[in-house]
DNA sequence: CTGTTAGCGCCTTCAT
DNA sequence: ATGAAGGCGCTAACAG
């Protein structure tokens, strides 16, 4: 910058307006600096900038697992709009690991971030709460604390489960098991009481038995299928947490040699870009991945411009019903007993 | 750190010194300094650190896209490793468009990253190309330029191409087709190159029609199964770029009522997971994206540390074949015509 | 419209 | 063993 200034003949500071684009410059001047700029090959220093205005242009976006196909959506909807806005993304990876989780945390912070995206790992909030009761401009994405007031993104998960329930009891299963996710997860828990609701609602008696949880990777899913393998009156029909743990459940009931739709009927949730080319394509609940990412950044950046004065505009987006091949309507003869 | 200074009673500086640890700091001064900075909850200021160091421990990480599990697992690699030496990382998605790469890297450059990690799109090199020669500390992840001197870490693309179509050959396969990739990308090539070299070794004429070359999705996979069908002797087996493109050449493939693999044999590339969840279970290479990512990191950190005058040590990752159900022995009666 | 001055938080150098 | 001074590149505030 002060090569610049010199080479055109200003003042370091007048390079600085010029190139801002601040109003108080002559166009001749602006001009010669730009094209001086261009020609040395001018970079600002974030750095710099950034001390000096304590504006880093930098969101922090931290994930439990960035190689998880949901989370790798997630994070590419939220890097096109940053991007869009002119921010930059810095990456961490939990692992779904508390302590990594507040590790991160700090890191951004000293980072000096200008925010927070956060996929919460929920397993043990404490460390997390103090942080972001901290005022400091915070969004969470897919899951949230439902007593703490802290902004968040999620998708309508209980609305997710009751579409799928209400799918299968539409088509004459009364013999519904759920394997759920792990309960500390907020979306873990919406699906459940989604699951839940619509059974009552339809008056079929829940069996706790039908009822798995904590699942989450495909082998979890392929464990789980071996369990409702057990159950007495097998279910003739199975709504999973996710994509990846109905993928594992599809694999293992198959392994069995259980029929897809026609012994059991399977729905997942998430409906990732492998869910169509599953051995029996996966009927599932879509939700958008890129827009939970691009509504956080948008959240997110509101709060920043009003200086997180906004009462906290959370965000639900709606979900819809992908119909595939995995379900199929229940035969006669196997109803309620 | 004036706040802590002021609270322990000692000069700025002294904090300096002895929040980093050096040598000449009284022990007694040591601790109260140390002890009063985590009950002020200070946090260093990683800016003007950068600033005042002009090393910021932060590399920026360039892929082509986030979302392709491929790439995830290897942003994951990445990630540990640059988090386990205290490096943060920078990400941004480039879609494959040059244009947002060349923006990428300038970007980079300005927030000051110390070292580049990139998935180059190359398609257009140009753009590349001047900043990359520009000595800047830059790795190259699974694609490199055979005539730039950019350090690189792959894997043994060719060998694996060699395994896969050597495998076929073996199993008395004759007409072996070859899905590939975008020619541009060094992958593509180098695989192309494996098949073309193990039919020749074995004697085997190459018929250019076996040959498609520029897919990349689960689409271009499909569509090129459409393709293959047309094809006059219609191949026993096809070695595709990438499971992507496999798991869509399989849907196509088994959408038009053939079996795999007793009609047509099949073999992906990358044994991204879902490969053992598609259909047919995929027969695929194996590369390991995690410590491709992990390598790539000691490459850069090694040139961080010698200051970039050490001879660029690329780096090629073995690869090995990972054994499923889409391949199975050619029939008799149909073999070399 | 432009230049001067000052300081963001940290670290290096030199002095004590 | 500690403190004072100066500066990294930039911008905000004020002066001209």
């Amino acid at each position: 910058m002060r090569d610049v200034a010199r080479e055109a003949g200003v003042s370091v500071n007048t390079v600085s307006r010029a190139l801002a684009g601040k109003p108080d410059v002559s166009p001749k001047t602006r001009a010669k600096v730009l094209a001086v700029a261009r020609r040395l090959g001018y970079r600002p220093n974030k750095l710099a900038r950034g001390l000096r205005s304590n504006k880093t242009f930098t969101i922090g976006v931290i994930v439990t697992d960035i190689a998880n196909p949901f989370f790798a959506e997630l994070v590419k909807g939220v890097e096109e709009a940053a991007r869009q806005n002119g921010y930059s993304i810095l990456l961490e990876d939990t692992s779904e690991d508390p302590e990594k989780e507040a590790t991160a945390i700090q890191v951004m912070l000293a980072e000096r971030v200008d925010g927070l995206l956060i996929t919460p790992v929920q397993s043990a909030r404490d460390t997390l709460e103090e942080v972001l009761e901290s005022e400091f401009p915070t969004v969470l994405m897919g899951r949230y604390f439902p007593d703490l007031k802290i902004p968040y993104v999620v998708t309508d998960d209980v609305r997710g489960a009751i579409l799928a329930t209400k799918h299968l009891i539409d088509l004459g299963h009364r013999n519904i098991a759920h394997v759920g996710g792990p309960l500390h997860i907020s979306s873990a828990q919406d699906r459940l009481s989604g699951y839940r609701q619509t059974l009552q609602a339809y008056g079929i008696p829940i069996r706790e038995e039908y009822v798995l949880t904590g699942a989450v990777t495909l082998e979890d899913g392929y464990e789980a299928g071996k369990e409702l393998l057990k159950l007495k009156p097998l279910p003739t029909a199975v709504f999973a947490y996710s994509d990846f743990v109905a993928i594992g459940l599809m694999q293992s009931l198959l392994d069995e040699g259980l029929c897809i739709p026609d012994d059991v009927s399977l729905i997942g949730y998430d409906n990732i870009i492998f869910s169509a080319y599953t051995r029996v394509p996966l009927t599932t609940v879509e939700i958008s991945k890129r827009d939970l990412g691009r509504e956080a950044v948008k959240l997110l950046l509101r709060l920043l411009k009003s200086g997180s004065t906004s009462k906290r505009q959370s965000k639900k987006l709606s979900v819809k019903l992908v119909l595939r091949q995995s379900v199929s309507r229940a035969k006669k003869g196997r109803g309620i007993q």
